[in-house]
DNA sequence: CGTCGGTCGTAC
DNA sequence: GACGTACGACCGACGT
């Protein structure tokens, strides 16, 4: 028996029946412009306001929890009234100058506050909501008229009643009947007597809200009391035979009165309820906002205790039984998988929620009920999900695989701006909907949680992706790419146990060694991975000149550019060295690699993290496959240990010079893509252009140099570190970077234009719009600023190549699928794709990995792809 | 006992 | 300090 429960335990909002709360927007404005003080920006932009308007409209928020609402402006232009009575609000018409800038501003506001705003040609907000109010509680729908015009009451009523958060007073219909001892209906007429003052509608004198409610009160209606003001005096009323004579004498003035204060309820308009459902904050918009009108306390307000101040009432669950019930004909689907903290290839799935709407959600357990497997294997059903990666390889080792467009809210996030501190749920919940993590929810419940939160999300994310026009590198290239990575977890890659059982012995002899030759130098035994240990022995106990050592934070380096130069003064350093070299590859790579083999598949299942880093490459995790050793000799034996499947090879293709190739390609400097065009060493062309040298004559030295200066170029670096990685003097670094630039005077140019429109933007793009936001570049602090600002030169360098690679997979992935090449992908690192691939089938798989790669977007230099195959992954080359 | 910053070293 | 992007081992100070 499955176990299928809802949120249908726990009383929701959801249950209680909707309130529709419509806001009177104009004359709110206009109260809050006089209400509060001028205020303005730094740059003299007014915001009073605009100010008044988003408190209220924030506390209404936060204290009312509506579940619908609406704004009803007054649309510029006449309205009836006006050619009713030619005096008609002549007292408010003339519109200030410092409010008239505020009002663009206050539907900037009301937009990023996601409240629908209604707004009606030829006739005034009044009557729209008269109108709006009138039919909803007809429905039976509640319906709070948020105002601060008495004339409102004469729509109060049992389903309809007023709120002034500026006083905060509420009036129901007890309320009227208490306070004035009429009907609502007959307010009109009450103001028929009295006159509107705000509305320039005079009034007869002596006649005030007591004795023109005494007056209908007594007459039933304005007109029965026209009709007999002959008996007024009968009516005990203060000094009736006077009023008797004044209202006579002014009897069509209240006729109009009564008419002009008479709110329509009849406008033919055309609304849905639904349409006024309360949607999520905008937060991006409001706190730009905020920030650029220099509401500083309500960011704050924002940023603190937003979740619980703003958040839209909770996605409340429908019953279990009906979201499983909804699920066979879900068009999208949010998945969330309970499988604890295991990694992916370790994980059991012990439950599953799912949501086919934001309110409607449903928790699972093993064995699945038919609908949840129907449901997740509908190519029809869109997948929503937060690190979909996960529960597609969770769910797939456990017979469920997951089919349909996939839409992964982390990754969205991370497109977005990947500098984002996090991607998961509960944050993107509090930022982009204003959403706070229920504190007190566990187990299903957070689960079910979970799922509704993400299914929201959704559509708030992708119109994000698309205001930033970044839909298509989300949908063409990340989600795809998350299946593909996926499909390589899974797999994994085979290590050789014996080979790496080998290193370790071998490695452990040589440490021992080491280590009593290290204790015999050094006259005693200390810990020689301590790094201020070891700076004791060498500079205090062997007195070791520290002469021109750096020292760091906590004081002299013992590095290995340190080490290297004091092991011509002494022979513990070199040991020191040889001891360091072996300590890392055991317990770097021999001993975590070994324990990492999984028990199923004797496999290294590495974990590619697709929303780490800032430039939008990979990471790679538990463990770290992309910085297995390949520089040195004794590296390359760990290299070696990885390897086929019997009757299988490793494919190794690495885009050559890919970040320099896409320098050439955004720069335009025609150097750089002549020499890429032509098929010429770019190192050696480098030393040419920057040594002033034939080609030819370019000597192994020079062209090490270039290699440095190329590099350099791509990381940012100055002339310091250029002269110390050179080992030359500072004024040589100089001047080897002065002709860098005199060369590549085009790149030189896309450095000052990329620095400049990162400035206006406060983001640099990537080849396929990948964005990565540098608000450090106007900092004032210039360590600040200058590391922001090789940030921004090499992002789109490393980011385009990201993107090239990312789509390459993509593409080769299906290509090979599709054309049935017996070959997998099994890792990525950064420039370079490891395939397995049937011994047999070698260079047809070459040919097709070489097609995709090469030709994966055409760029203005070509892109060139160096494969080999082999027996393990150090022997792949050519 | 766990957390975290510092240092070091591996990759691209 | 000084060259961009990562992951992770080790040490040792610090807090529980």
């Amino acid at each position: 028996m499955s176990e299928a429960r809802g949120g249908a335990e726990a009383p929701t909002a959801g249950a209680a029946p909707p309130r529709l709360y419509l806001v009177d927007g104009s004359s709110y404005v206009f109260r809050a412009f006089h209400a509060i003080p001028f205020l303005s920006t730094s740059k003299g932009v007014p915001t009073n306001a605009v100010y008044g308007f988003m408190t209220m409209l924030m506390k209404l928020l936060r204290e009312e929890r509506p579940s619908h609402l609406a704004i009803v402006f007054d649309a510029p232009g006449g309205t009836f009234r006006d050619e009713l009575f030619a005096d008609y609000k002549a007292n408010r018409s003339a519109l200030p100058d410092e409010l008239a800038p505020q009002l663009p501003i206050v539907r900037r506001l009301v937009a990023a506050l996601a409240i629908p705003v209604l707004e009606e040609r030829g006739v005034e907000a009044d009557d729209v909501i008269g109108t709006l109010a009138t039919r909803a509680a007809a429905a039976g729908t509640e319906v709070v008229i948020v105002t601060g015009d008495k004339d409102f009451q004469q729509l109060v009523g049992p389903r309809i009643s007023l709120l002034d958060t500026m006083y905060e007073r509420r009036t129901t219909l007890d309320d009227v009947r208490a306070r004035y001892g009429v009907e609502p209906e007959r307010w009109i007429d009450v103001i028929g007597l009295m006159g509107d003052a705000v509305d320039n509608i005079p009034g007869i004198r002596g006649i005030g809200e007591k004795t023109a409610a005494a007056l209908i009160r007594h007459a039933g209606t304005l007109e029965a009391l026209l009709a007999g003001l002959d008996g007024l005096e009968a009516s005990g009323i203060r000094g009736a035979k006077g009023l008797a004579a004044r209202i006579h004498e002014h009897a069509e003035q209240t006729r109009l009165a009564k008419s002009l204060a008479t709110i329509r309820r009849d406008l033919p308009l055309d609304h849905a309820l639904d349409e006024f459902r309360c949607r999520p904050l905008r937060r991006p918009e409001l706190e730009e906002l905020c920030r650029e009108l220099e509401f500083h306390s309500l960011l704050r307000e924002l940023g603190s205790a937003p979740s619980e101040a703003l958040a839209p009432p909770a996605p409340a669950a429908r019953s279990g039984a009906t979201a499983l019930a909804e699920l066979g004909a879900a068009v999208q689907c949010a998945v969330v998988v309970d499988a604890g903290a295991e990694p992916s290839m370790q994980a059991v799935p012990h439950g599953l929620a799912l949501a086919p709407a934001p309110d409607a959600s449903v928790y699972v357990a093993p064995p699945w009920p038919d609908e949840v497997v129907r449901v997740l294997a509908a190519p029809a059903c869109e997948k929503v999900g937060v690190d979909v990666k996960r529960t597609a390889i969770v769910l797939a080792r456990h017979g469920l695989p997951l089919a349909g467009a996939l839409f992964d809210v982390g990754i969205a996030s991370y497109v977005l701006d990947p500098s984002r501190p996090s991607h998961e749920v509960d944050e993107l919940a509090r930022h982009f909907i204003g959403v706070a993590t229920p504190a007190e929810t566990a187990g299903a419940a957070r689960l079910e949680w979970e799922a509704r939160t993400t299914l929201a999300l959704h559509p708030v994310l992708e119109r994000a992706l698309v205001e930033h026009d970044e839909l298509a590198l989300f949908r063409d290239v990340e989600m795809p790419l998350t299946l593909v990575l996926a499909g390589m977890e899974r797999r994994g890659v085979k290590v050789d146990r014996d080979v790496l059982a080998a290193l370790g012995v071998e490695f452990r002899a040589s440490l021992a060694r080491l280590e009593s030759e290290i204790y015999a130098l050094a006259g005693g035994e200390f810990k020689i991975n301590s790094t201020p240990q070891l700076r004791d022995v060498l500079f205090e106990r062997l007195k070791i000149s520290t002469r021109g050592i750096r020292k760091g934070k906590t004081g002299f380096s013992t590095d290995v550019d340190v080490l290297t130069r004091l092991a011509a003064v002494h022979p513990l350093p070199a040991k020191i060295l040889e001891h360091r070299g072996l300590a890392k590859l055991l317990s770097t790579y021999v001993d975590p690699l070994l324990a990492l083999v999984h028990a199923e598949t004797g496999r290294i299942h590495t974990c590619f993290n697709q929303t780490v880093t800032a430039t939008g490459r990979l990471s790679s995790t538990e463990p770290n496959l992309q910085n297995i050793p390949i520089r040195t000799e004794e590296g390359r034996r760990i290299r070696a240990a990885f390897v086929p499947e019997d009757g299988k090879r490793l494919i190794a293709a690495d885009y050559s010079q890919i970040e320099l190739r896409i320098l050439a390609h955004l720069s335009g400097d025609p150097v750089l893509v002549e020499a890429f065009t032509s098929g010429q060493d770019i190192h050696t062309r480098t030393a040419a252009e920057v040594f002033d040298v034939a080609p030819a004559l370019v000597s192994s030295e020079m062209r090490r140099r270039a290699k440095v200066i190329n590099f350099g170029i791509i990381y940012g670096m100055g002339p310091q570190r250029l002269a110390r990685e050179l080992e030359i003097p500072l004024p040589d670094a100089q001047r080897y970077i002065a002709n860098y630039f005199a060369r590549y005077a085009g790149v030189a140019r896309f450095i000052e234009e990329t620095l400049a429109e990162a400035r206006r933007q406060g983001y640099v793009a990537t080849l396929l719009k990948r964005r990565r936001y540098l608000p450090e570049l106007t900092s004032r602090e210039e360590g600040v600023r200058q590391f922001a600002e090789r940030t921004a030169i090499n992002t789109p360098v490393q980011g385009s190549a990201a993107d090239l690679i990312k789509l390459a997979m993509v593409r080769l992935d299906a290509r090979l699928a599709r054309e049935r090449v017996p070959a997998v992908m099994i890792l990525q690192v950064h420039d370079e794709l490891v395939l397995e691939v049937d011994a047999d089938a070698a260079d047809a798989a070459i040919a097709v990995i070489r097609d995709e790669m090469e030709r994966v977007v055409p760029l203005s230099i070509p892109l060139q792809v160096d494969i080999g195959a082999g027996p393990n992954w150090a022997a792949t080359d050519g």
